[in-house]
DNA sequence: TGCAGTGTACTATGTGTATAATACACTGCA
DNA sequence: TGCAGTGTATTATACACATAGTACACTGCA
């Protein structure tokens, strides 16, 4: 588990629940796998531990990761959940997207020369 | 000027600076055309003319709008900043997209199939 | 000349969030 | 058997934001 780059905007428990969202959505993390502890992961992202027992707290509510006495927590083992996140996520994305350039208006043929373009900009990054 | 549909997690402000924003950037707001009073605008919104004041005051400092003395702002007549304006807007919508399909890790053709669906369905509210 | 409306400014209150600092029961392990 | 680490909980402080209420100088207009 890598570190995390926050945002001023949001709220920090926010962003930490969308990160393991994302590990979840693209398969780094599996069904049953464990997690850092509440004070290893505030270490690590260099944020209060209080602020992690939230985002894991709204996890365990949202069935996400399951948590035993004081064992590790895990990622649920529950495929539908899985699935579930995946999917709200890419539609919370192209939601948001298709919204704001149809309110300003673009052309298709500007979005997809601007998609494009970014998502080049990304593999240039990804070889670096 | 219409109403606005705010949501419970930007700032207020944020919110209605974004909406001159769009405003501006699909041209229904022109150069030079005045804008409401603060007070109007906070009635039609129904928030408060505090949270107009600052709203107005961000955009004031960001040049997008013009105020003087105790006449009705109006919006800048300075088309660089105009044209910027729209260039913001589309730069972040297609960055936040292509970065959030691209964390998730979603084939191409499925990113433009939603992204088609999605399009239909504005269409369709649009003829209603 | 009044008066309503304007932009602007200030104080005060409540809420959500992040942090700091503890505390406690429980577990694995040296 | 200790002890470090675990999940969990509580209290206090600080900050940004939204709101309520008030105030003042200025303007156009009836």
């Amino acid at each position: 588990m890598r570190g995390i780059t926050l945002n001023t905007r949001d709220p920090v428990y926010e962003q930490v629940m969308n990160h393991f969202k994302v590990l979840i959505a693209n398969g780094e993390l599996r069904p049953g796998d464990e997690i850092p502890s509440r004070r290893e992961l505030a270490r690590l992202f260099q944020i209060n531990p209080n602020t992690v027992q939230r985002a894991y707290k709204e996890m365990e509510d949202a069935q996400l990761i399951h948590t035993e006495r004081n064992y590790p927590s895990k990622v649920t083992t529950d495929e539908a959940v899985l699935i579930q996140v995946r999917e709200e996520l890419l539609h919370h994305a192209v939601e948001t997207f298709v919204d704001a350039i149809h309110l300003i208006q673009v052309p298709m043929e500007e979005v997809l020369a601007r998609v494009e373009n970014r998502i080049n900009e990304l593999e240039r990054e990804d070889d670096r």
